[in-house]
DNA sequence: GAGTGGTCTAGACCACAAT
DNA sequence: TTGTGGTCTAGACCACTCC
């Protein structure tokens, strides 16, 4: 076997696959770095700089005196993070609210067939849900998902789950790529959007890799008037 | 005084203000682990903390067998980088030229004030620059700057030297906070950019901090047919 | 008070770079 | 060969949480 990694390299993948296979959940204390320096027959200080290194990737949260925990997944993203829409809307004390437009079976253009790195006329699963915020349409989600990634797609209810929720859960997160843009909305979007004609909107595209594969490939249109991507650091 | 920081904080600060205030520069050698540890009475394993976590913030790089020396500065931001507009065309193998139309003393209105903390009225630099990218306008940047950060704003020749790699120099950047937003442009930006009428802009409007005071606020204006941001992860 | 993480020491051996 | 960083040990004391 490959002995090269250093100790430390060795413990890091140790938790990370416990916390990949599902062993230990978000929340739940992960052993003392007593007990993983009795395990892995090393000094305590090797295990420290370990989780040390997992706490600052926010893959660990460590409190001192209690003990170290999984974090809550995070989608630290857009230079912002990936936040559910639904949360986002939430966090602001407003109400959220879904409309399906569309969910269907459909098979890829060209274009979609490069970007999923699948071949033109194979089929993907196809949805339009327009998300509002106290009643005002703020967002519309046109999305296409890989079948092999999420078979079960078009029978979940998305007024209930947004798809992109729908998709943390079953499909881990690996990658995303995305693109902002400004442009002026089709005539279909800025009837859903209920925008004034003339009015902009900033679009982000996305898309998502699981398991190796492209899962997912969104545009998130929104109303220049009423959506801004913020964040800092 | 406070000796309540860790041993390996205080060197870290020691090592970044030796860095900060010029004494090392980009690609200087910093002394040893060995020699550091002398210097505060530490042992090595503190040091060595301490630089690796420069390190890994990309302050100081390492190479084993010879020795630590200052990173090239990098500008990590809008969920991709804070690159300079040159430096990004340049990348694209295109040729970058900026022009200056204003440089100017101004004084903070209210909502300027607001942003960098000082009193309505007092005084701020400004200027407005034009970046073309092989002689087509790509971006109107509109700054304001704090005269206590950057005294001699006023006095430097900004079609060599880009604001932005100016401010970065003289400006150690402590933090960034941004939005991104599409609107239409005011007439006189969408000149400047040679738009065709009714085309949308990307703005970004970004703020820097540097030394405890915001340095910098400026609005980044891209006609959306010939901008966009992107980024992964 | 017992358990946990936060920090630190004073050594050590290794891999790698420069000479 | 010498000097540098990369890693590791087997302890230690402290601050904090929880009971």
């Amino acid at each position: 076997m490959s002995d090269k990694l250093p100790a430390y390299q060795t413990i890091k993948r140790h938790v990370l696959s416990r916390i990949q296979d599902g062993t230990w959940r978000e929340g739940d204390a992960i052993p003392t770095e007593e007990a993983l320096a009795r395990e892995f027959g090393v000094s305590r200080m090797t295990v420290n700089r370990a989780i040390r290194e997992l706490s600052d990737e926010q893959i660990v949260e460590r409190v001192q005196g209690s003990g170290t925990f999984v974090a809550q997944q995070k989608y630290r993203a857009t230079l912002v993070e990936i936040r559910n829409i639904a949360d986002e809307i939430a966090a602001r004390g407003h109400r959220h609210r879904s409309e399906l437009q569309l969910l269907e079976r459909t098979r890829a253009t060209e274009s979609l067939a490069r970007r999923f790195g699948i071949r033109a006329g194979d089929p993907l699963f196809h949805s339009v849900v327009v998300h509002l915020e106290n009643e005002l349409p703020i967002q519309v989600e046109d999305r296409h998902v890989n079948p092999q990634v999420a078979p079960d797609y078009l029978s979940q209810d998305f007024t209930n789950q947004t798809p992109n929720a729908y998709l943390m859960r079953v499909a881990p997160l690996q990658g995303v790529s995305f693109e902002i843009e400004a442009c002026t909305p089709p005539a279909s979007v800025g009837e859903l959007l209920q925008m004034r004609s003339g009015e902009p909107c900033l679009v982000l595209h996305r898309q998502t890799h699981s398991r190796g594969q492209v899962a997912s490939v969104a545009s998130l249109w929104h109303p220049a008037s009423r959506y801004r991507f913020a964040g800092s650091f």
